[in-house]
DNA sequence: CTCAAATAGTTGACTACGCAACTATATTCG
DNA sequence: CGAATATAGTTGCGTAGTCAACTATTTGAG
């Protein structure tokens, strides 16, 4: 099905624009991994949605967010914080809830300490099917991901990564000069 | 406005259920690599988007559409080529297209090869928009990405992630046990 | 205590995308 | 050549997500 889309080989076009672009030259090369990792993440994430839903029903933003709850204290956990753990806005987590609480998998409670807060919770039968779920996603991130990439490349890009997402969480918006994030370095 | 979404520091969860579910004690910490990977794309693209849309009003996938172009002889693709390289679905570049002819950035053409096909094609207009943006763009990967992660972690995000593309774009679908795919092991 | 401001979640309106069906052209084979 | 089949692109329809506005509650100030 996707497989047409191939390009073989790494991608040809960097993001240089050829005809006097002065910011580029130098650039090109290391825009390559920017461009990998589009590319990477394009192919797992449908790989992985497309196995889930073909084998469990679930896509894989509700896998992950059926992950979150299972490994949460009482299987439940507060709206908002959910949203952060499965990178949705707000609304979007209530769209989310809602076809999980359509479907069983989930129930709404309010939240005991403040009135306004709404909790998930995750159902046994949420559970059940998070297990079957979640062999068939172990094995997709160990297939396409784990097993085709060496331990020290696999450690470098939790690394360098992770360093991007510090980056961006700790400093809103950067304004330009670093300003030596607070977090890590 | 998406900095509410964060979630300070790394990912606690790693994709494990707790309760008794065999798969997953060993895999642990392997699977950070694949949730970091999730987060920093998530971050990356939005931040990238916002700046180019609030400077520029293109969209990255718009930007990449008119990059795509723009290294191409002519300055002009097929439709279905241009599809691939910005990682959509036919129906999908479609409707981008629609978009950035609208915007005046792009011509439509017959291909003058195969009465089917179309062609989309820069305008100089689109060039200049293009060019402009470009320095928004790069500027972005260089301060979200590049200065974050050393030259060693990007050349093994680079590497690592490069085979997770040639693993998925050569092996349609992986039945369960590896296949030795054809392209590499 | 009361009123203002902050916060949690939901809802409405909209956007971007994918899939499946469709049209039009190309290709292949009898 | 003419019919079957494949391919290119578009369009209808449905889905999942965002943002902005709204409601309900909580918190804080006076």
């Amino acid at each position: 099905m996707t497989s047409e889309i191939v390009a073989r080989g790494r991608p040809a076009t960097s993001g240089a624009i050829p005809t006097s672009s002065p910011t580029t030259s130098a650039d090109d090369a290391r825009l390559g991994a920017w461009r990998t990792m589009l590319h990477a993440h394009s192919h797992l994430v449908r790989r992985m949605d497309e196995d889930l839903k073909a084998a469990h029903g679930l896509s894989l933003a509700e896998y992950d967010a059926l992950i979150q709850l299972a490994n949460s204290p009482g299987r439940r956990l507060r709206m908002s914080v959910l949203a952060e753990r499965v990178l949705l806005s707000r609304s979007g987590i209530t769209r989310l809830v809602d076809r999980l609480v359509a479907d069983g998998n989930v129930e709404r409670s309010v939240c005991p300490t403040d009135a306004r807060g709404a909790e998930a919770a995750l159902t046994p039968a949420g559970l059940d099917r998070l297990r079957g779920a979640s062999t068939t996603h172990l094995d997709g991130v160990a297939r396409y991901f784990l097993d085709v990439v060496s331990a020290d490349d696999r450690e470098a890009i939790e690394r360098g990564l992770g360093a991007v997402v510090d980056r961006l969480e700790a400093g809103g918006h950067a304004d330009s000069t670093a300003c030596s994030s607070p977090g890590e370095a």
